[in-house]
DNA sequence: CAGCATCCGGTACGATACTG
DNA sequence: CAGTATCGTACCGGATGCTG
């Protein structure tokens, strides 16, 4: 089964909400992220990510051809042995990690607003399941 | 369960890869979207958001109560019957929605492109597959 | 090294029924 | 109306083994 089918499975979105999971999804933010600074081979972006999470070599291959697919990544295999593929974005996938990246950004500056609200949240219900 | 147990199962993450999951969700996206314009009610919220993808209730709820819970979204709960709960966005959530309506209006604006590359991937695809 | 094919468990999600 | 509780299932994603 091809990459087509299996992304198209999730039906029923409009076409760019598909290209929005595609972009934020769990592996797809870290490729982009990554792929911002320089351009990796497989096993490199693999090691480079696994410094934040680890990733399946299943996943990073599903999430690589998802996003050469839709534009924002170019692999170049070089006909060598052994096999040496370069992962870079294009500029399209420059613009959507870009965008990715601010967000991603964003969550860590607002950090610590939201583990405060999460307290205050689990300590009001908290409260409230202790008076019943 | 409550909503810190359901979501803290996901493990393995740093704390803000798990809360750009939460904004980037498949319905957190649409749901920060909405809210961005106005405040809804549950049903009102449903029903807005369906008109893009259809959400569950139970899904729905799971969402707002993880927004929440970050500090995204406020829930304004009047006593009164029947019940009239109002859901808005907080300043923190207000900024979030921002950042996630710009991606989702990026991807919006170059999805022609994305569609090109699609087909062009597919194209080639089928190109090497048909000499084999 | 860079993948592909296959199997498989856990969970995300939807459908349904029920409550205040 | 605004949820909660329960159940069934699809599929996401990890583990393993194999290929060029």
């Amino acid at each position: 089964m091809g990459v087509s089918e299996k992304w198209t499975m999730v039906e029923g979105m409009c076409p760019q909400r598909l290209v929005l999971e595609h972009v934020t999804s769990r592996w797809g933010v870290l490729v982009l992220d990554a792929l911002l600074d320089r351009s990796y081979r497989f096993s490199e972006l693999r090691r480079g990510i696994a410094a934040v999470a680890k990733v399946s070599e299943k996943m990073l291959t599903q999430t690589l051809q998802t996003l050469e697919r839709d534009g924002f990544v170019h692999r170049d295999a070089k006909p060598v042995i052994p096999p040496r593929v370069d992962y870079s974005l294009t500029p399209l996938g420059r613009e959507a990690a870009e965008r990715v990246r601010a967000l991603a950004h964003w969550t860590g500056v607002r950090m610590e607003d939201v583990q405060r609200a999460r307290e205050a949240y689990d300590e009001s219900k908290r409260l409230e399941a202790a008076l019943k």
